[in-house]
RNA sequence: GCGCCUGUAGCUCAACCGGAUAGAGCAACGGCCUUCUAAGCCGUCGGUUGCAGGUUCGAGUCCUGCCAGGCGCGCCA
């Protein structure tokens, strides 16, 4: 079984419920730590004076602000504590003010509104940030003392069939969080959990064995080049003959026996189909690689001891002749006892089962701390089920996080599943090649005097990127609108724009002869441009560490698509090499480095190749 | 029937743990190229956040009930 259900029917797909996402590691914000100590020393000082009753104290909170006019970062700590102090929140916040220690950090507190106290930071403290990160391989992020060892299961396609839309999803978010995880200092293992066990299978096999005596190898290369076709001829033989039915069943049950000449006609057809989708991957710039896939299969050995130990722990009642596991917390239709069934009344062995011990593997094997699923929503169900009875019964301890992160299905324009103009299935490898094409059509258009060669290479960066951008700006919670039209567009929160921003500040260096990784003086920030931009750039870390928390990497193309807004802007009204005074020419070019390395980097988490022009 | 997800501007999407005046892009309208890539920038227009209550100093966000759409609920994956 796999991540998608297979043959005709639709995929179904599961969503997730509340109890998910355990943050891992405290969110870092240097200035956020700084001035919580500052603010409860301030408490401890009106509860000391007898203004605040000893009870009062509470989680202090700290949000940056929206608007800049509020300062950087503010408290509502005196609206929370109004009540209990019997003051009103501005008469507190006064108070809180007044009691604040002071702190170079800090340029000026303000009260604002009902009564938020409003920070704003030091110049020299920005400033100074912004130094560090340009000193920073990894821009000045925090990483982790104690890093976690998180596995992300992804992509996980059907080898049964090509790869389709379908499996976008699953690949491009689950690998931009894999490599922001990884960026941030955790250790990642890939686990790419391939249908590569299915009941289908047998078809498969019988259909390939029958090829393989009729056309010989080399033909046979040929006809599996496609399997979608090559799936459907293996269905059709399987409808019309019942001889050839028979002997696919028969395929199946000598393969999960482990029978030598199954196997080795499997492992080929696997071959086949693996290569396929390592050749999207390439194409997409996704990380994954043939390592990283653990199929269903691998986790055949240990069903039965699954499915035993879960008895031994007296979880299993049989039902129907099947064995199950019932759960207080899940219900059927009736409203009676959902099962999880592990074992078939025939004695085979099912999803859940190769789920659960997939579980175990990565929780005792792996050493997993946190383990994300990056599974259609759809299947929300079956992972609470999974979850819950992983640790029901000790197959990972009980701190370790396990997350399904669930996402919403791809339609076409019209709002409706993204489908060919027959109505099958779009297979990935065709909405790519429309992708490329159409950009190269439109770079074309822009820059008719490049040639060939240059056009290919942007028109795939552009393509490919405008592909998975279309999807990694979306919050992977809800279905989106899947059109090539917007997401090819230069204008809005696109993969093109992105790219293009980055190319103009390479352009400058460029120009300036100068080197990015090479520059000096001091950063004066006078402009509203120059210090609008630096307050977002110093925000990277945070921003990353909100996407590898949620597995949201839409935070991280938001922030892109702000940068580049605000570079943009920056650029047009600050001029840098034409800049007469050198002081302000310097700091200049130092926020376009630290602009274009932010941009590049960025990028290349959300796995886009930046281009140097375009 | 039970459960989960979704509902924000004409369209596509944002909105961090409940915060301050709900933000972008497209579309429409109007400006800016003798100066670092105009694939850009600046501006105008556009909202009863599905509806109704509730909690709160404060609700798009939390609670309850409706409405609409999608999905799921016993031997598929």
């Amino acid at each position: 079984m796999l991540r998608e259900a297979c043959c005709e029917s639709s995929p179904f797909p599961v969503q997730s419920p509340a109890s998910q996402p355990a943050q891992s590691p405290p969110q870092k914000n240097v200035m956020k730590e700084r001035l919580i100590p500052l603010i409860e020393s301030a408490l401890d000082t009106l509860i000391d004076d007898g203004t605040l009753p000893a009870d009062a104290k509470r989680p202090v909170q700290i949000d940056r602000t929206k608007d800049k006019s509020h300062g950087d970062f503010a408290t509502n700590i005196a609206l929370m504590l109004a009540k209990p102090a019997g003051m009103k929140p501005r008469d507190l916040a006064e108070k809180l003010i007044a009691a604040l220690p002071s702190d170079s950090a800090v340029a000026k507190v303000d009260i604002a509104g009902p009564g938020f106290i409003n920070f704003f930071q030091a110049d020299d403290w920005l400033t100074g940030l912004l130094e560090s990160a340009l000193a920073d391989d990894f821009l000045g992020i925090d990483r982790p003392e104690q890093p976690q060892t998180v596995v992300v299961d992804y992509s996980s396609p059907n080898l049964a069939k090509e790869m389709h839309v379908g499996h976008l999803r699953s690949t491009i978010i689950g690998d931009a969080v894999v490599r922001t995880l990884e960026f941030l200092g955790h250790t990642v293992i890939r686990q790419n959990h391939v249908g590569d066990w299915g009941t289908q299978f047998g078809m498969l096999l019988a259909y390939l064995e029958e090829q393989k005596a009729e056309e010989g190898e080399r033909e046979l290369s040929r006809e599996l080049a496609n399997l979608e076709t090559f799936y459907r001829a293996a269905k059709q033989r399987f409808d019309e003959s019942d001889t050839f039915a028979d002997r696919a069943r028969a395929l199946v049950v000598k393969l999960q026996s482990g029978d030598d000449y199954c196997l080795n006609l499997w492992a080929e057809f696997n071959q086949v189909s693996l290569s396929h989708c390592q050749a999207i991957y390439d194409r997409l710039g996704v990380s994954l690689t043939p390592s990283d896939v653990r199929g269903e299969s691998a986790y055949n050995d240990d069903l039965a001891q699954v499915v035993a130990d879960l008895d031994s722990k007296g979880l299993i009642s049989e039902s129907q002749g099947a064995q199950c596991v019932f759960m207080d917390a899940f219900k059927n239709k009736e409203g009676e006892p959902l099962p999880v069934i592990v074992r078939k009344a025939g004695g085979g062995y099912l999803y859940a089962t190769s789920d659960l011990a997939a579980l175990r593997y990565r929780a005792g094997t792996l050493q997993a701390d946190r383990m994300l699923y990056f599974v259609d929503q759809r299947q929300a169900l079956h992972f609470q089920q999974m979850f819950t009875l992983a640790k029901l019964a000790g197959f990972v301890p009980e701190q370790t996080e396990l997350a399904h992160m669930g996402f919403g299905t791809m339609n076409g324009p019209d709002g409706r599943p993204f489908k060919t103009r027959d109505g099958g299935t779009v297979k990935l490898v065709d909405l790519l090649d429309e992708a490329e094409q159409r950009a190269f059509a439109l770079v074309q258009d822009k820059n008719p005097q490049l040639d060939e060669t240059e056009l290919r290479t942007i028109a795939r960066s552009v393509g490919i990127g405008a592909a998975k951008y279309a999807d990694l700006s979306k919050n992977r919670n809800s279905d989106y609108i899947f059109n090539f039209e917007q997401m090819l567009s230069f204008e809005g929160n696109t993969a093109p724009y992105l790219l293009y921003a980055y190319t103009r500040v390479a352009s400058v260096f460029r120009k300036a002869e100068r080197d990015m990784n090479s520059v000096n003086g001091d950063f004066l920030l006078n402009e509203e441009a120059e210090q609008a931009l630096a307050a977002r750039l110093v925000q990277f870390g945070e921003v990353l560490q909100n996407v590898a928390n949620k597995g949201q990497p839409h935070l991280l193309s938001t922030y892109l698509y702000d940068v580049a807004g605000l570079f943009s802007s920056f650029y047009e009204h600050c001029p840098i090499l034409s800049s007469e005074d050198e002081s302000i020419r310097n700091s200049r070019l130092k926020l376009a480095a630290l602009t274009a390395r932010t941009l590049k980097h960025g990028m290349e988490l959300l796995g886009l190749s930046p281009l140097e022009r375009m």
